[in-house]
DNA sequence: ATGGCGCGCGCAGCGCGA
């Protein structure tokens, strides 16, 4: 089995990139977060073609996530439940008896603003679901785009960015709690000796310079870290013209 | 040097992302 996660900044202008990742790495569950698309008019078609059926729970503009398979998905639900919020930024589904959970937590904007407060208030939401979810799926991964580099080697330059967001001790206190409910953070692993940044910001050719950050995790279950065989960042997108910010993160599984 | 780029929206230039 074999899971990803990628933050496609506008499913319409990524498409091409979508179809031609899932025709090279034939993913059981891919994913997608900032789809930026309406549900009327997800490319259901498309994808369709390609192989994959799609769960999507998007909106207008801003944020929208989905799950693609090649099988079936059960028990479909959206949002975080006990927590009304107005952005879509949750999508889960059952393969089998693996649970997946796809996640576009919010950026935060910066440290005094209101966004930063949400993502705070969302995070504590999504950490008490978190804990109800695995109680109740022993085999659950939890995918997506964190907004959070949890350590200073996750940062091109920890000085630099000290004090913005991102990388705050709260919005890492938060990072924390979740591995603290149990969950392993798939690529630490396997401790990778490069940094494995997911992220490169567009301005000041920051990916050809490697100024990164690696902010797209997969969380796993004990029960599904066990199975875990490997985890890694798939760079090569990030080449492509008109590429998405975002990188792939991929667990491939005994 | 606090911008830079790229997206949606919508038709100019702004809000937002990270």
């Amino acid at each position: 089995m074999k899971l990803a996660t990628w933050n496609v900044n506008s499913l319409k202008v990524r498409l091409p990139h979508v179809l031609a990742w899932l025709a090279q790495h034939q993913p059981d569950v891919f994913c997608l977060q900032e789809t930026k698309t309406e549900d009327k008019d997800f490319p259901a078609a498309a994808l369709e073609a390609a192989g994959y059926r799609a769960l999507f729970y998007g909106q207008k503009t801003y944020n929208g996530v989905a799950l693609l398979s090649r099988a079936e998905l059960n028990e479909r639900s959206d949002g975080i439940a006990g927590y009304a919020d107005e952005q879509k930024r949750v999508i889960a589904a059952t393969l089998g008896d693996v649970r997946v959970i796809c996640a576009y937590v919010p950026n935060g904007q910066a440290l005094d603003s209101d966004k930063y407060r949400y993502k705070l208030e969302w995070l504590h939401a999504f950490h008490v679901w978190l804990r109800s979810e695995l109680a109740r799926w022993p085999k659950l991964a939890v995918l997506g785009d964190y907004n959070i580099a949890p350590e200073d080697r996750d940062v091109h330059d920890p000085k630099q960015w000290e004090g913005q967001v991102l990388v705050s001790p709260a919005e890492r206190d938060a990072f924390r709690e979740l591995l603290h409910l149990g969950f392993r953070d798939a690529l630490r692993m396997f401790d990778p000796v490069e940094p494995n940044f997911t992220w490169w910001d567009y301005r000041a050719a920051a990916f050809r310079r490697n100024l990164g950050l690696r902010i797209d995790h997969i969380l796993l279950s004990p029960a599904l870290a066990q199975a875990c065989a490997a985890c890694y960042v798939d760079v090569a997108p990030r080449k492509l013209e008109r590429p998405s910010d975002h990188t792939p993160v991929v667990a491939e599984f005994s």
